[in-house]
DNA sequence: TCTGGGGTCCTAGGACCC
DNA sequence: TCTGGGGTCCTAGGACCC
């Protein structure tokens, strides 16, 4: 909670009592972790038999997911495909089919409700908190193989499964029995279990810190959390005091079930860089619709818009800009997403990649002005008409102005992802 | 290891207001 | 008229995660 009361402003007490800080030992409701092992490939695997047994990579450009087969080549989620064909020539490489990942993702879900009182959700994990106590089942770790089970005979896919006192320890655990295992985490043991993991296991140690903390003769989660807080302060700001308590095991994120996003984004890369202008705003106006679509589907208005580019050379630029009032028509922010373009766009290099993003959300029906005008308000019944086209016949049925161009060269599902354009396909 | 797409959170400086 | 401090908003950028 400390988190959220930095960024209201909660704390009014002068001289408040130190925040209360989780302790590993108080009694604390079972969080659960489940993470599919290798998903996109495991669910090709699944619904194509010739590809079991194969090192299967799923991705354009780069790895999103690969199968273990092609783990035991190097191959790793992030590694370019030029990198992967390199180290793997056998290796067969799909593009991925997420509309039916997410379906076999809702199935896993559901299952995991069973057990549990809240459920935030990620496309091949969940986090839950456990609605009663584990000892019904035979204690936290019976209970894992149970769900673990039914995972496997219901969906057929291998999950590994976590449970510990809060969300990151529970990670941790599933993340050190992957593939199709289940660790649970006792209270007490949390330190015991942390000590001797590479320090870059831990949440928020990314490469850039890590290799600060290298130089720092930190290379454990317990040379970290032997260190002082007041140095991890001194250090680090308030990244060092997270960094304290999740090397003691402590997480005081709470679980958000349906917790509107924060940001909507989409951008894509072009697979040639290109010069032309009525290209490149062709495909940041399809871009920004379907930002825009996602966002009334969330039944949500933004207040800023920001625009991005990278340029061959890959230097990248982004400038956002404060709408003049918020919105969740196309018409108020085309425009603007043009100026932004324009903006940024003053060298003489191809551009390589495009993207929007919608931030600054409120609520649409808090925007009471947005409909006082009758023109605002037929526009909205313009908006709402062509956003039920797409329901039902598929955002590429209606795409409009600058966009319209690129129709023919673009096939999407309905969960925003682009299964086909030119700059993905050869 | 020449590098996709969708997110979250934090920091910092400048403008502006009181 | 000048100076200072604090708060908030805006813009820009970076680290990190899956």
């Amino acid at each position: 909670m400390r988190d959220e009361e930095q960024h209201t402003g909660a704390i009014v007490d002068e001289t408040p009592p130190p925040p209360p800080r989780p302790s590993t030992l108080s009694p604390q409701p079972w969080t659960l972790h489940l993470d599919a092992d290798a998903f996109f490939p495991s669910v090709e695997q699944l619904l194509i038999p010739a590809l079991r047994d194969r090192p299967v990579i799923v991705g354009s450009g780069c790895i999103a997911s690969c199968s273990y087969e092609a783990r035991r080549f190097g191959l790793s989620a992030g590694m370019s495909l030029a990198e992967a064909k390199r180290l793997c020539p056998q290796a067969v490489v799909l593009a991925g089919h997420y509309q039916i990942y997410r379906c076999f993702a809702e199935h896993i879900w559901e299952i995991c409700r069973r057990y549990c009182c809240a459920l935030e959700t990620f496309l091949d994990e969940a986090v839950g908190e456990l609605g009663g106590d584990p000892s019904r089942f035979g204690g936290p770790e019976r209970l894992g193989q149970r769900i673990q089970t039914e995972v496997r005979t219901e969906v057929g896919l291998p999950v590994s499964v976590g449970l510990a006192r809060n969300r990151m320890m529970a990670k941790l655990a599933s993340s050190t029995v992957k593939p199709a295992g289940v660790r649970a985490i006792l209270p007490g043991s949390e330190a015991t279990f942390l000590a001797p993991l590479p320090v870059n296991r831990l949440l928020g140690v990314g490469s850039k810190l890590g290799r600060r903390l290298r130089e720092m003769n930190v290379a454990t989660i317990g040379e970290l959390a032997a260190l002082p807080v007041a140095t991890l302060r001194a250090m680090f700001g308030q990244v060092g005091e997270s960094l304290h308590d999740r090397a003691h095991g402590r997480d005081v994120r709470a679980l958000r079930p349906d917790a509107p996003p924060k940001t909507i984004s989409r951008e894509t890369t072009f697979h040639r860089a290109t010069c032309d202008r009525a290209e490149i705003t062709g495909m940041l106006c399809y871009l920004l619709q379907r930002a825009m679509r996602m966002m009334r589907q969330h039944r949500l208005v933004a207040a800023c818009l920001e625009v991005s580019i990278r340029y061959d050379d890959w230097k990248s630029y982004a400038t956002r800009r404060t709408l003049p009032e918020p919105t969740d028509n196309d018409d108020d922010v085309l425009p603007v997403s043009l100026e932004l373009f324009d903006k940024l766009h003053g060298r003489r290099v191809a551009v390589r990649h495009v993207g929007v993003v919608l931030s600054g959300f409120v609520p649409s029906a808090t925007v009471g002005r947005l409909f006082t005008h009758q023109a605002r308000q037929r526009r909205q019944d313009i908006q709402h008409a062509v956003d039920a086209v797409r329901d039902r016949f598929g955002h590429g049925s209606m795409v409009t102005g600058r966009a319209i161009s690129l129709l023919d060269r673009l096939e999407t599902d309905d969960y925003g992802f682009v299964l086909r354009t030119p700059s993905l396909t050869k």
